[in-house]
DNA sequence: TCTCGATACATTGATATACGATGTATAACA
DNA sequence: TGTTATACATCGTATATCAATGTATCGAGA
C-alpha cells in the first residue's frame, strides 16, 4: 500500500505548488514538505515523473533558468490549461472526499 | 487516470461496507452504489481483487452460503483485525485529506 | 585547497492498484 | 422459453508510487 501520499493526489499537489509562480523540482519538494509541516516528503522518483506528466498534458511548461542559489535549474510554470486543471481537479477532489467521508460516517 | 474512485480508498470502502455484518461481493457493490447515490459504481474487476486482498491480509474471512434470493454466494465478514484496520485506516484517511485540503486552501 | 553537505537534475525496477473486458452459471419472471 | 438480474471470478492493460541509484555543481569550512 502507498503510505506517504494519498494515491492520485500528487499531480494535484504539484499543480497547487506552482500556482503562486514558477518553481524548480527541488523547490516543489521543499514547498510541499514545508506547508505540510514535514508530513509530506515526496521522493524525487515520484516528483519528477509527475512533472513530466504535467508537461506532457500541457498543464505546465518547463524552461531552464538559474535558481536562487545560482545553480542551473529547470523551472516549471502553470499554463492557462494548468490553472483550469487545478481548479477542476481540486473541486473533483473535494467532491470525492465528501462522498467517501459521508459513507464512512454512516452508522 | 482513475476516475470513478479516489485511488487507494477502495479497500477502506469495502471494509466499511462489511462493518454492519457479512455481505457477498455483489451485495457490497449494490451497497456502495446505494449509499453514494449512484455516484460510485465499483466494477467487479476492482471489487473481487479487493476482497481477495482483505482475506489475504486477515481483515476479512470468507465462507460460502446462500444469498437472500436463494443463490449460492460467498459471504465476507470482518475479522477483529479487520475492525481495527477499518478504524485506523479511516483515521489515516481523514488525516491525509485534512492535510491536502489545507494545502489546497492556502492562498 | 580539499572535502563534504546541500542543491538539483533524472532514470530504473519493483510493487500495487484500478478498470474494462470477458467468461461461467443459476434463479426468477414474463 | 428466453431474457434479465444475480453472483462468482480472471486476465490484460494502464497507471502510480517509491526506493534506489547515478550525475553534477555550489558554497562553506577544515
Amino acid at each position: 500500500m502507498y503510505r506517504e501520499l494519498l494515491p492520485g493526489t500528487l499531480d494535484l499537489l504539484v499543480l497547487k505548488s506552482l500556482a503562486k509562480g514558477p518553481l524548480h523540482g527541488y523547490g516543489i519538494g521543499l514547498y510541499l514538505r514545508q506547508v505540510s509541516g514535514d508530513l509530506l516528503q515526496v521522493g524525487e522518483g515520484s516528483l519528477y515523473p509527475a512533472l513530466q506528466r504535467l508537461v506532457v498534458k500541457g498543464w505546465a511548461s518547463a524552461k531552464w533558468g538559474v535558481s536562487e542559489t545560482g545553480r542551473k535549474a529547470r523551472f516549471y510554470e502553470l499554463t492557462g490549461a494548468g490553472k483550469e486543471q487545478l481548479a477542476s481537479e481540486s473541486a473533483e477532489f473535494d467532491r470525492m472526499v465528501n462522498m467517501i467521508q459521508q459513507i464512512l460516517r454512516t452508522a
